[in-house]
DNA sequence: ATAGGTTGTCGAAGCGCTTCGACAACACTT
DNA sequence: AAGTGTTGTCGAAGCGCTTCGACAACCTAT
């Protein structure tokens, strides 16, 4: 293993001047470090990470708490990771994976040991037990997600509400007058998701607002349990002709059965579905959609953490806005005349 | 930020009874022993990760490499990472996150600062540009996928070839004779990524073995593709009756267009799938399908690394054997009489 | 020419931990 | 009673780096 000091005496100067090449935190001629990267080159050096977390007071790694359960959203969770780990790697830090296994414990852990500089939290709950240690410490961190109370606290989100007042503007917009939503499962609203809570809230004002009927249903996934509560929704709401959905694998059931019943997409009935764009164009029909950005969600947690590590950046809630797709699954309601 | 030498001026004893106290690599005395982890617990004390790893020449960090691209099996890596993470914590390791992206020089950059004590590799490619990196070093590593040329490595993997073996198996003797194969998408193929292709083998050894006729098709996601596809399927082999589908997003449009065609499963074709537990149950038909056991191969991985790492274990290519699930997508074949 | 600035480099201290050798203190043997 | 182990604890060195103060060497401006 090659040591900053071989460095320094195959270039022919100090461990220090090596290390200040190193970081560009003092001037250095540049014969003195043109020389000095050539050495480094030529020995094929490597900054011991261990020594430099320790000299230096900082390890250079973002810690990301994943949740532990997959009953959603999984290739979200996935494409928000990766986008983490790449956007990290831009500025410098590398990505330390934690599962929401360890709990608050983990928080603790990571902070104590100076293992990671910063983090980030997704899957954050409404009253998430972690918030009160985030505040407690003066690590900086992002939560993708919105707590109940987001004081002293950064949170980077899509915009659930406005994208739940989205979807029903645009059904009411073609003339639907009963919508139905199919929600994720019962057991993300138990958890209290901050997510599923807010969209619901954001339809639901907007459905009244413009005089619309609203029936909400959470689903789980699958075909079996789509075919249930499709089969209730019909039962209390004949007349429903608009479809909201915000949970991934309803999708294809819920078109599978429509279809099944001899109701036409987008003639008959009208689908929006909540999800990420690859599903919406992948789906049979090609959903009219209002996309999860995953990828810009992770983008901008590291980009705020960063700029907090720098000194730059407050507390600041970032809720991006949604954008609503039309494609082939959504047309005007059939005319209530006929 | 507490230290080890303050928690030994708590407890009246030396720092390196502290230290020995958490290690165990030297008796303690009961007495001493309690009073240190009293005075610890008291003070909220966390050994310090960069000077831990300074001294100790060891991080215990296990570097886990996903791949960037995420056109496919997006659920199976996610739950593999989310498998190796948990499984490293139980052995008091971390897990730090690397995109394929940086290439071969990742493996530079880890193995070179010491930041991670060893790495787990994904996508791994038939012949892999990172593999004689990780051969010239003596940093312990192990393999999700085959490549090549195995020496000198460890290896898990689901044996792919036994399961295609196992497919065309299960479709012969129910009578099935002519048997299509929904392939992943061409990208995959020409990457030379090699569960494809030992799953292709599998197959078509099998399949001349037991005298039936097999057609390989890529195919891309979604239902277009997968219409294109099928059709060109069924114009050249009309009396194909048997299909393995080896691309999750292509599951649900071939059923969907099966229905729509008239053709009921499992009564006139049959359909293998091999994918996760989970998409062959919420399928709009519950499928007969091989399980890529995720879960099992992050695992794995981890426990033969930390055996790796502690001089136990040695390098090995581990297949798990596949386990093929009858459910209700496969029956006999229409007799050939009719 | 001399005081006052810059600029580029060096030496040394120290980050918090592990680990080695030393050594009391005590228990056994013979 | 002396020798021989064991057991439990300590002091000190050192891991590879960053950073601070010091200080030559060179520039100006007077």
């Amino acid at each position: 293993m090659v040591t900053l000091a071989e460095v320094a005496q195959h270039a022919g100067v100090s461990a220090s001047t090596v290390s200040y090449v190193l970081s560009g935190k003092r001037s250095i001629s540049v014969t003195t470090r043109l020389r000095v990267e050539q050495s480094i080159r030529e020995l094929g050096y490597h900054p011991n990470a261990g020594a430099r977390a320790l000299a230096s007071n900082k390890s250079n790694i973002i810690a990301l708490m994943i949740p532990l359960r997959t009953d959603m959203y999984v290739p979200v969770m996935m494409e928000i990771a990766i986008a983490v780990a790449t956007t990290a790697r831009t500025h410098g830090y590398d990505v330390l994976l934690l599962t929401g296994e360890e709990g608050p414990d983990a928080v603790r852990r990571v902070t104590g040991s100076g293992l990671a500089d910063a983090m980030i939290l997704m899957d954050v709950e409404l009253d998430d037990e972690r918030l009160p240690l985030l505040r407690g410490t003066d690590q900086p961190s992002v939560l993708i997600g919105l707590p109940a109370d987001t004081s002293e606290l950064t949170c980077v989100d899509l915009d659930f509400k406005a994208t739940g007042a989205l979807c029903v503007e645009h059904l009411a917009m073609l003339g639907h007058r009963d919508i139905a939503v199919i929600g994720e499962a019962p057991a993300v609203y138990e958890r209290h998701t901050g997510f599923a809570e807010r969209t619901l809230d954001g339809l639901r004002s907007r459905a009244q607002e413009l005089g619309v009927r609203l029936l909400h249903r959470p689903c789980e996934g699958g075909y079996d349990a789509m075919a249930l509560t499709l089969a209730r929704i019909l039962d209390e709401r004949p007349g429903t002709t608009g479809f909201v959905v915000q949970n991934e694998s309803a999708v294809e059931p819920l078109l599978a059965l429509l279809r099944g019943q001899g109701r036409a997409v987008p003639e008959d009935v009208s689908v929006v579905a909540i999800c990420p764009e690859q599903v919406a164009v992948q789906a049979s029909v090609r959903l009219t959609s209002v996309a999860i950005p995953a990828q810009e969600m992770g983008r901008h947690a590291v980009d705020h953490l960063v700029a907090k590590l720098d000194g730059r950046g407050k507390d600041e809630v970032v809720l991006i806005a949604p954008e609503l797709t039309v494609r082939s699954s959504t047309g005007p309601a059939p005319s209530a005349a006929s």
